[in-house]
Order: structure tokens, then C-alpha cells, then sequence
DNA sequence: GGATTATGCTCGTGCAACGAGGATAATCAC
DNA sequence: GTGATTATCCTCGTTGCACGAGCATAATCC
């Protein structure tokens, strides 16, 4: 399908305040003259754009930061305190979190708490989110969830983490605004590509591991991530043992060889009830024990074996990890190598994609999240939305 | 990395022009007012626009094709008989093509040959371009590669088929316009989705079979195509026997469990020198030969697997099929189907992706070709440098 | 406190597209 | 044939966004 260029006259219009918020969005700390510059506008432009936006609530000029260089200091281009926000939803594994994201990625609110695995919890998150609403109203834009599982459009077709199957999220909902839900895996790539360790590469494979693995492509900052939002589910690819039946229903799953299920399996341990809390307490334990230190090992090597599989696949710049990836890359750094390097085609291991690691820490899935939702409202369509309010 | 948005006054001036060029690339048969209705342009500014690429020789109108509809008929629009052209290399099996190609994706000219799978073939080529370049001067606009094999940049890393290594493209470059080099699985599945099974679907993933396999995966008509062109080189990916070495030099690839290597292999036959005949041959045995038959089931049946696990990665709409997959579609659908079925992950086998079948010949990875170099000519850019003239 | 540097504002200009209204070119019905 | 119908095309005045030159402004440097 070529792409369907949405040509009209009120595409133009809207183009220059467009590229200007989504500016500010990616770089919160810009300050006007950085954003006519990097867009290549004249200062004519800027002025007007930016009154524009000003009047629509949309951003705001706050003081000069005092940089201490010379000339004359320009405002700081910032989200403004009346201005659109967007409601994240965050569950995992024994936790949730409800936020509201201002534009930029700061995140303006936040309540937590901690679950036990029902289904249930749809209905209180749902009433957070209606309560959200409620006190900001119309500035509320967008409900973005990020889940620990599979994700297909709207419904969580799974979560091994959660042990729930085909939950749909349609309750979060608000009337009259969008619901985005993402895998968390996804998310946290998407936020480490445009903000964390892939900024400065066009194309990214991001891999985090928690239970099982996951990540996500990421294309010139958009995300690779298929027809539902399942696209990055790389863990139910047969790396694995073809003896191994995953919970997903297929066998041999490369997720069933990375996580605390398989270091448990090399310990000769019985399938832990907990495999994130169980793969921390391994790692941790390896330092001084040699079994563990050679169930890390494994799955560290099947962590890189995967790795260079997806390369060769997906022909990334760089490979940025997060999650237990990082704790498995630090602890058995030659076994991820190995791994990867026996996996490439022969023609990359001389200069293989770097491994890189994520310096987002656990609010990297709601600033995904977030951007995710955002990259929604900055449209012409969001913006002119925004403005008919 | 965020997109960066290339913002300023001559992108907005010729976005109208570009988007009407686009939608004639993407329909050769559009008439103005499909045009402009498919654009959400009024009929003035159609009129403007088309006069203005009619001045530029980039289109021209021809008589209205007497559809027998009512009401005025409307000027088809085509490509200008002076406009850009590009000038598209194959080089397969044991052929080479170089064609020209106008706006719309007509092949203008066309020289085909043989080759022994000698580098030299490289030099005969050129001389091949260089004379089209000499002919249509200024109109030949980029020269665009398709190779079988794997490519990283405008090099050939590796091809089984031609029993290349590291042979660089570059003396097929003219001075001062640009060269492309792409994967033939790529650009037949490019071609696939945005004008064969594909159109209608947002993200398509192709498969072709010939010598291993390879594809694509397209998404709202952009080729997923990685950092240097490789992207989509799923048939090295270790779905396969981990014992066997590949000669890209890694373990267990895919490639090997579903060309002609594979099947020979089934039937204890050594391997075979021409892996794409000797498949062929298979094939055609296997309406009478039992063992065949199951060597040919085999290999539909590791190809369905392989399917199964790609569709549960990148979540496509669609998978397109082409080149001996076909075939093997054909042969044993029941193997395809399976192995497909046992891959997937548990929610989708209700309703997993269709595969459909490519109506593409082997025009495909011509077009493809040209498509993927009209990209880079139907930009602002390229219509810039192409007015400047 | 003046020089330097950098940025912001004003205002006239230009371009692309819109939209309404009339002109044009085919088919259809008789 | 001839008029009705349908669909498209062209003309022209209007609009909105961005440009760019020139001047005003606000910091640092010496």
C-alpha cells in the first residue's frame, strides 16, 4: 500500500505549528531559537508559530535558563500548564501506575499501587483514569496503557507475568478520546530509540527481558510494531528447544531459555511461580556460586544467540537492552558475545551492530507510553481537536 | 531518533506537486479526478499542479480512455515521454536484465543476457548503464540494483546462488546520480505490497524461496528494510537443524531447511550445484514420486514453521508468498499449513494472517526496483535537482 | 559603559491552495 | 438529432503561512 499522503490545504496550515510542538515534544529542553534552527525557519516564523501556540494553549515561553552565554537569551519553549495531557496506565508485574504526561514526557502525576493478579484490577485502574478526567477534563487527550504481555489492538491476548489470557482494556476508556495499549517491552524500546541509548541511530532493535523476552524495531523513531501492536514479540520465535512447550502454545520459544525460568530449569530447579524474582536472585547469587554463574552464562548466551539472529534479520544500527538484559550482560558478558557472535552471518562479525545499554530505568515504559499516545495527538487531526475545544 | 521533520518554506511549496506525482507513480492508470479526489485537492488547484508538472516534463495528459461513463471525461495522467527515467539492473541466477523505467513503472527498454557468475559481469554491466546514461542523458536518474543475494550498502556480502563474496556495486554508478543495491526477496515484496496481494493491507510480510529464503516486511508501503539494505534476510535465522552450517557462516539457518539443499538432502541426494533447478525438478517429481513428495512436504512444512514464528515477531496483516514458495504452496499445502499452525502462537491460530499468493512475476523485482528508486526521486529533493536542469 | 553577540518583532511580498460560478464535453433518453 | 443529465475543467478573487530585510532588544565581554 503506498502511503496515502493526506494532501489538503489544512494539512499546510497546520504543518509549521506541527513540526514546532513535535519539536518541543522530542526536546523539552529547546529553547525557541534552537527550534527555528533545527526546522530551518526564519525568526519571522518562529514568532508567529509560536504566538499561535501560545494562544491555542498549547506550549508556553518561560524565562530564559540563564546559560550564561552571550546575546540576547531566548525562552525556553515549554509544555503549557493548561495544555494537553495524556493518562498512562502502567501494569505490571505487581504493580500499577497511573500517570498523567504532560507534552515534553514530564510526567505531572502519579499514583501507584500494587495488585495481585486479578482481572479485577481493570475496573480500579479504569476508575483512576475516569477520576484523572474528571479533575483535568478536556486536557486529558489520550489514555495510554503499557501491559507486561502480549497485546493485540485493545485486548491483552496474554501475560505469562499476570497469568491472564484475553482481557480486554476496552474499560479504560473515556468516551471521546483515543485508548492506545502497548506491550511494556515495545514502550520502553520506543522511549530508549528516541530518547535513551538509540537516539542517535536511525535504525534500532531494542530486547529487555523480564519473563521471557521482547523488544521492538524502531525506525526513524517509529515503531516497527505490526498490524495489532504485537509486532516485537521476538520471544516466541523457536530459538529454543523444540522439546520445551511455551505457554504461548508453541514449542521451542526463545522466551523459555533467557528468563528465571530457564536458569531455574539449569538449577534443576522446579518452574518458579515468580520468574522475574527468581532470574534477580540467581544473578545475584552467581557472584559466588558456580552453578548459578553457569545458568547465567546460558542464558546470557541464548540472550546473544537471539541477538545476532535478529540482526541478521533486521539489519539494526544498534541493539540497546534493558531489564534483566542488562543485568545479564554485566554478569556474563563473553557468554552474550559468544552467543552473538555465533549467531551472525559471517560477513557482521567483523563490525557487528553495537549492544548498548538503556539509561531509562523503570519510568522508560511510561514515557514510551507517553510518546506513543503523543505521537497520536500531534497530528492534524489531534491538533485541530485540540483547538476546536 | 526522533523524525526530524525537514520544515521550511520549499517543502510546503512542493508538497501539492509531490503528492499528485506520488499517486501517479503508485496508479499509472489515474485519471485527474481520481487524482484530485484521492488527494482531497479542488479541482483548481488539480488544474494548477498539473499544468505546473506538465511544464516541468514530469507528466503529461493523454486523451480520456473512454471508460463509457457519463459526464466529462478526465485526462489520464501518465508519465511525460521526456520525464525521469530509471535505469533497474537484475542480477539473478544465471541472467542479467538492465531496463529503463518511466514514472508508473513501464519498462521502457530492456537488454537481458547470460552469465556465467563471473565478478566480471560487474564491468559488462556498466557498460550497459553508462550507454542507456549516454542515450537518455539527464532523463536517467538513478541507477537501482537488484541482486540475489545478501547486500549491505552497495555491496554484495554474500550470494549463494552466484557464489559471490564481497563484491562492490559502485562501478555501476554513473557520476552525479544516485545507486541503490537491493536484496531481489526485498524488492519483489516491495513490489508485492504496494501493487500485488498485498495493496490493501497496512503491514505485509513477503516470503520468496529460491536459493534459502528471504522477504520483506513492508509496512503502509515502507520497506522494513534495516540500517544498510539487509533487512529481511529471515532465512538466516536459526529455525533449523543447529548441526548444519550455513555458508553465511552461522548455525541451523532456515535457508537450508527449505530450497533445493533441503529437499535433496531428504532424499539423500548430495548437494546439489543449482539448488534453485534441482528444487524445480523436486517438485516437479513429486505428482509421482512418494519420496519426493514428502521431501517437498518437508520443506513446506519448515517454511510454514518459519512463517508462523515471523508472523508471531512482526504481527503482519498479510503474508505475500513468491518464487518456489509458491510451488511449495501448491505441492503440499497441508505441510505449509501445519507447520504454519504449530509456529504460531496460541491466539492467533483462530485467525491468523491469510497467505496469499503473489500475482507478480518475475517483473516483480523489477519493479520493485524502480519503486524503490522513484522514493528517492519523488522527494523534494529530487524534484528540486530534476526543475534545476 | 560601550562593543559584541544573539535573538525577537514588524511589515511588505510571494506562493499554493481554496471555493464559487460559469464553461465544456461526454452519455442517455426519446 | 436534440435536450437533459452528469461530471469535469477553468477563471478569478481570497486566504493563510512562511519568507526575508531591517530595526529593536537583551544578555555577556572587556
Amino acid at each position: 500500500m503506498q502511503p496515502k499522503s493526506a494532501h489538503s490545504a489544512r494539512a499546510l496550515r497546520s504543518q509549521g505549528a506541527l513540526a514546532v510542538l513535535r519539536h518541543v515534544h522530542a526536546h523539552p529542553s529547546a529553547t525557541r531559537a534552537d527550534v527555528a534552527r533545527a526546522l530551518g525557519l526564519s525568526s519571522g516564523s518562529a514568532t508567529e508559530i509560536t504566538s499561535r501556540l501560545k494562544a491555542s494553549r498549547l506550549v508556553q515561553e518561560t524565562a530564559p535558563p540563564r546559560t550564561g552565554g552571550r546575546g540576547r537569551p531566548s525562552p525556553a519553549l515549554t509544555a503549557h500548564p493548561g495544555g494537553p495531557l495524556v493518562c498512562v496506565v502502567d501494569i505490571s508485574h505487581e504493580e500499577w501506575r497511573v500517570a498523567c504526561v504532560e507534552l515534553g514526557g514530564r510526567v505531572v502525576t502519579e499514583d501507584t499501587g500494587r495488585h495481585s493478579g486479578s482481572p479485577e484490577l481493570v475496573g480500579t485502574l479504569a476508575e483512576h483514569v475516569a477520576a484523572l478526567h474528571d479533575r483535568h477534563g478536556r486536557r486529558v487527550r489520550a489514555v495510554s496503557v503499557c501491559v507486561a504481555g502480549t497485546v493485540s489492538g485493545t485486548t491483552i491476548v496474554q501475560a505469562s507475568g499476570l497469568g491472564w489470557r484475553d482481557v480486554g482494556l476496552g474499560p479504560l476508556k473515556p468516551p471521546g478520546i483515543p485508548l492506545l495499549v502497548g506491550n511494556n517491552a515495545s514502550l520502553i524500546g520506543l522511549a530508549d530509540a528516541r530518547r535513551g541509548a538509540g537516539a542517535a541511530a536511525r535504525v534500532v532493535l531494542h530486547l529487555t527481558v523480564e519473563v521471557g523476552v521482547g523488544g521492538v524495531l524502531v525506525v526513524e523513531g517509529r515503531p516497527v510494531d505490526g498490524a495489532t501492536g504485537a509486532g516485537g514479540e521476538f520471544g516466541h520465535m523457536p530459538f529454543g528447544d523444540p522439546a520445551l512447550e511455551c505457554p504461548c502454545g508453541a514449542r521451542g520459544c526463545w522466551d523459555l531459555e533467557v528468563d528465571g525460568r530457564a536458569m531455574s530449569r539449569a538449577l534443576d530447579r522446579p518452574p518458579p511461580a515468580d520468574p522475574r524474582t527468581a532470574a534477580g536472585e540467581i544473578i545475584a547469587s552467581a557472584a559466588s556460586d558456580p552453578r548459578a554463574r553457569d545458568a547465567v552464562a546460558g542464558a546470557a548466551h541464548a540472550l546473544g544467540r537471539g541477538m545476532g539472529a535478529l540482526v541478521n534479520a533486521l539489519d539494526p544500527d544498534v541493539v540497546t537492552l534493558s531489564g534483566l538484559a542488562l543485568d545479564l550482560a554485566a554478569t556474563a558478558p563473553a557468554s552474550l558475545d559468544g552467543g552473538y557472535a555465533s549467531a551472525l552471518m559471517r560477513y557482521r562479525r567483523a563490525g557487528p551492530p553495537p549492544i548498548l545499554r538503556s539509561p531509562l530505568g523503570p519510568q522508560g515504559a511510561l514515557v514510551g507510553a507517553a510518546d506513543a499516545a503523543f505521537d497520536v495527538l500531534l497530528t492534524e487531526e489531534g491538533l485541530d481537536a485540540w483547538s476546536r475545544g
